[in-house]
DNA sequence: ATAGGGTTAG
């Protein structure tokens, strides 16, 4: 390193920074120079560095503590530094630091990022603290300070503290008002939200696009639209958010055609179009909106190639898997994350290569609860049953606590495989040991286990006790393992509770003639054609999956 | 330098 450079020379090729190595080049030019005290400086190298390195703290930390009296400014950097990527105990440990020997006075900067920090992980005993001090220090009746104050306790559902700041600040913008109105939709009280948004003096698009986001939350997408429309300038986050909602109500078409009006489409807006696709089980739609996103040489990120992969996955084409990992590794991609790791093993079992699904399971620093599922449910389509049992306790054993989808997957595996002992057990364990009630879905794999291995009458004296009218996915099921084994009488007994439960239901017809017939009782199948006519049902006719994959 | 709005896996 031949020169020695001035600060502001230093400051501009920090400015270019990119890798830790860059940076490593710049923090020797500024101890060459001498320029470690060099307060604006110091500030500048931390920004840059979070933004180069956003998960390192250690290296804007070293930085730091190699000034010898940092002022306010630099502690409010490093504060929000660690807020933003650190966990919440380490934000606090600095904080006392600066507390007792920093020779500074917190000011109205250092509360907010650490009142965000706690409502991230909706930690209200911490939160309590920070805004007592705040207080001790006369810095609430700022405006930053209240509005991040009012998003903290509506983010822990504490709305009676929120508007016990909101009503008390003295000047409040329209972040406060949003905030304060996100936090009544979160309550799911729409009317003192829509009374916050009629009332507030002045509104932004976060405002509007809150309110948008609120009303896609409670499934009304009609009046989601009418704000929509209303909006004086719709942006990107407008559209995204509208494309979200039609979406996850299964109408793509009404997404594709907002997505097909913006003007200007950023990485958002299409993993939100990609997802849905992915949602709606259209996994070719998606990778062709990949192919559109490419052709415009947009790089995708790791949410879209996530959505990327989840219809790779439901496409089950190996080719394409293959594609994608070496397109990721390519790029600067870390597939160590959970959701990209999950997926990268959920990929690549549902696409055949069970080998490297279980690589790259066993690679990850550390297995999450989707990462087991992937697994679990790989070894089950590859009809390993065993191993997925063993896999799942596996899971358990690593401290992993299993929720409602992982205990549909195992009992899934266990009735496939046949694993009936195994199964009840695990059943024993969902209810017993993680006191969970279980979902008309776990019933249903319960009653297909039992009803499998010709225990029918185990099957209904399982779900008799519970309520039934939310279960009749578990009574198909029962009707269902009943003209598997030829069970008449309780067939019959099931079919009655069924008709009642879905009358429209045609299917559960079908079933209890298909038991009469294999019985030969042709009188009960005729009588059944009847009552069937005579409500005006009609089997929807089967199709077989090749297709269905060319729907009319 | 601080606060509010959209996207990801089983």
């Amino acid at each position: 390193m031949p020169f020695r450079l001035s600060p502001p020379a230093i400051l501009s090729l920090l400015k270019t920074c990119k890798t830790l190595r860059d940076l490593n080049q710049v923090h020797a030019h500024i101890i060459r120079r001498g320029c470690e005290q060099d307060h604006y400086l110091i500030a500048q190298f931390l920004t840059i560095c979070t933004a180069a390195q956003p998960a390192n703290v250690r290296y804007p930390t070293a930085a730091f503590n190699s000034v010898i009296s940092p002022n306010i400014y630099l502690w409010n950097i490093l504060i929000k530094i660690h807020c933003e990527n650190a966990p919440l105990s380490g934000c606090f440990s600095l904080f006392r630091r600066m507390r007792k020997g920093g020779n500074v006075v917190p000011d109205k900067y250092t509360f907010p990022s650490l009142i965000k920090a706690c409502s991230s992980v909706s930690a209200l005993r911490e939160g309590r603290v920070v805004h007592a001090a705040a207080v001790r220090c006369g810095t609430e009746g700022d405006v930053f300070m209240g509005s991040s104050l009012i998003d903290f306790y509506g983010k822990c559902r504490e709305i009676e503290s929120a508007w016990k700041v909101f009503d008390g600040m003295c000047v409040r913008n329209e972040v406060s008002w949003t905030a304060m109105m996100v936090g009544c939709l979160d309550c799911g009280d729409m009317d003192a939200a829509g009374k916050m948004f009629d009332e507030m003096p002045k509104k932004n698009d976060a405002t509007w696009n809150a309110m948008i986001k609120g009303l896609v939350k409670l499934g009304d997408l009609v009046n989601a639209r009418k704000v929509f429309d209303e909006m004086p300038a719709r942006d990107a986050v407008s559209f995204t958010t509208l494309i979200g909602g039609y979406a996850k109500a299964g109408d793509m078409a009404a997404a594709r055609f907002m997505f097909d009006q913006m003007d200007s489409k950023d990485l958002v807006s299409w993993s939100a179009i990609m997802s849905g696709y992915v949602q709606n089980g259209k996994p070719g739609e998606a990778v062709k909106v990949f192919g559109e996103m490419r052709d415009r040489n947009l790089k995708p990120d790791e949410f879209i190639l996530v959505s990327l992969m989840s219809a790779c996955a439901q496409l089950g084409s190996s080719e394409l898997a293959r594609w994608i990992e070496s397109y990721m590794h390519e790029g600067p991609y870390d597939t160590m994350r959970p959701h990209v790791a999950a997926a990268l093993v959920d990929m690549n079992a549902k696409c055949g290569d069970m080998a490297r699904a279980t690589k790259l399971f066993e690679e990850m620093p550390r297995r999450d609860l989707v990462s087991y599922c992937s697994m679990i449910q790989g070894l089950c389509i590859h009809g390993r049953g065993a191993e997925a049992v063993a896999l799942f306790h596996r899971m358990i054993y690593e401290g992993v606590r299993p929720d409602d989808v992982a205990f549909t997957v195992i009992l899934t595996t266990c009735s496939h495989a046949g694993l009936v002992d195994e199964g009840c057990r695990v059943f024993d364990l969902m209810t017993e040991k993680y006191s969970m009630s279980p979902s008309p879905d776990h019933y249903a794999c319960m009653v297909n286990l039992l009803g499998k291995s010709g225990r029918v009458k185990a099957a209904y004296e399982l779900i008799r006790s519970v309520p039934m009218e939310s279960h009749a996915g578990a009574w198909g099921a029962l009707l269902g393992a009943c003209r598997s084994q030829g069970d008449v009488e309780l067939g019959e007994m099931v079919a009655k509770r069924l008709f009642q439960v879905e009358p429209q239901n045609a299917g559960n017809y079908v079933l209890l003639s298909n038991i009469y017939a294999e019985a030969e009782r042709w009188l009960n199948v005729s009588d059944l054609r009847e009552r069937m006519s005579e409500k005006g049902l009609r089997k929807v006719p089967g199709c077989s999956y090749l297709d269905s994959t060319t729907p009319a």
